[in-house]
DNA sequence: CACTGTTTATGATTTGAATCAAGTCGGAAT
DNA sequence: ATTCCGACTTGATTCAAATCATAAACAGTG
């Protein structure tokens, strides 16, 4: 996350979007930096036979969509509006520019790249080797503790419907439906009123 | 990859370890930033019942094990030698210190970082929802044109094991085996004395 | 060359998630 | 209150990859 007065600053201008809209789509070249001021957004692939994978929903303050911005590629998955949304967005050469007057910003940057590709280790190892519960348990574990910064005895209402769990571990809903009432009945994780509780 | 006579000047030692080591496990705390100066190395974790997944696998020149240094996480997957290898080790401080004083060495490893992000985002959504030959067939086109830095009309003879395609699609030897079986029969790869061609 | 270990190969069987089909439930809108 | 729609649920069936078993091909070594 960038401080917004930053961003401003260097001429970012605010999106509005409404929900359920195209902010990119997959394999186009990256030229802005994004970040979400309200709303959520979802980057997502879909495969042959239309079946959605969700790379990662992100939340106010987050950026996405950087790594293109970096490395010499298209971009690997398309990104969506969730909700109604506010972005900041800046071009790509006002960002590098940004970036060298504020190397502060390049080390938060560094940051998310990080902590994002921690993510997806965890999650690749997981999808390829593990059962479904051990899949969506992992999922929410990281959910907790590394995107709502909650402690282990603190509990999570996981604001995820079964169809995204789903999507975020490449299983079906009837899976993770199954898989859930499984871990219920372990007493991994609760379901009151059909929320999930972790 | 950072310049070798950077690394040097910021006290960089150069570590020489056999075959089949570890370098780093699973879940310890990063201290070092390391890039390989010969040989091969993999970073991998193992589940429950001992399967292997690999992570990536990195040849010399490469840096790895980078993300917990900027990020505040444990180690995703451990690390450990595929052949003997000579690697650059820098201390973490260090690391920063050539950061702060290289900027355009900072900029280097954001493109190192985007570009792992992009694998693992193909590979995630690969795996989760793709038939196993479409799985091998992207791991090998990414490793044709983002490793090895071929062009399409190139021909790239794989030089991986059945088994370690298997751990780094997250299948299974016969699996992987049979399916390459049906991907020559179809022409998408060539096999010439059990070696893969594409 | 014979011996060893690793990699590749093939067939038979099992298994568990995907698929298919047919619901129910709950909240928002009319 | 009734309709409507998206989210959730449940059971039966299918199917492809995992598993199990077994062996051939090859690479390296003394």
């Amino acid at each position: 996350m960038i401080d917004p007065k930053l961003l401003i600053q260097f001429k970012a201008e605010i999106l509005e979007i409404e929900r359920g809209n195209i902010i990119f789509d997959y394999g186009s070249k990256a030229q802005f930096y994004y970040q979400i001021k309200t709303g959520e957004v979802k980057m997502n692939n879909f495969n042959r036979d239309g079946k959605e994978f969700i790379q990662g929903i992100f939340y106010p303050d987050q950026s996405f969509g950087e790594p293109p911005l970096f490395a010499d590629v298209g971009y690997p998955a398309g990104a969506e509006t969730i909700t109604d949304v506010e972005i900041f967005r800046l071009p790509k050469d006002d960002f590098f520019d940004l970036l060298k007057k504020h190397p502060e910003a390049h080390f938060k940057i560094s940051e998310v790249l990080a902590s994002r590709l921690y993510y997806k280790a965890i999650m690749a190892s997981e999808i390829s080797s593990q059962d479904p519960e051990h899949r969506i348990v992992r999922l929410l574990d990281y959910t907790k503790t590394h995107i709502h910064k909650l402690d282990p005895e603190d509990v999570l209402e996981v604001d995820f419907t079964r169809q995204q769990i789903a999507d975020l571990t490449g299983l079906r809903v009837e899976t993770v439906i199954r898989a859930c009432k499984a871990l219920e009945k372990k007493g991994e994780i609760q379901i009151k009123k059909r929320k999930i509780l972790r």
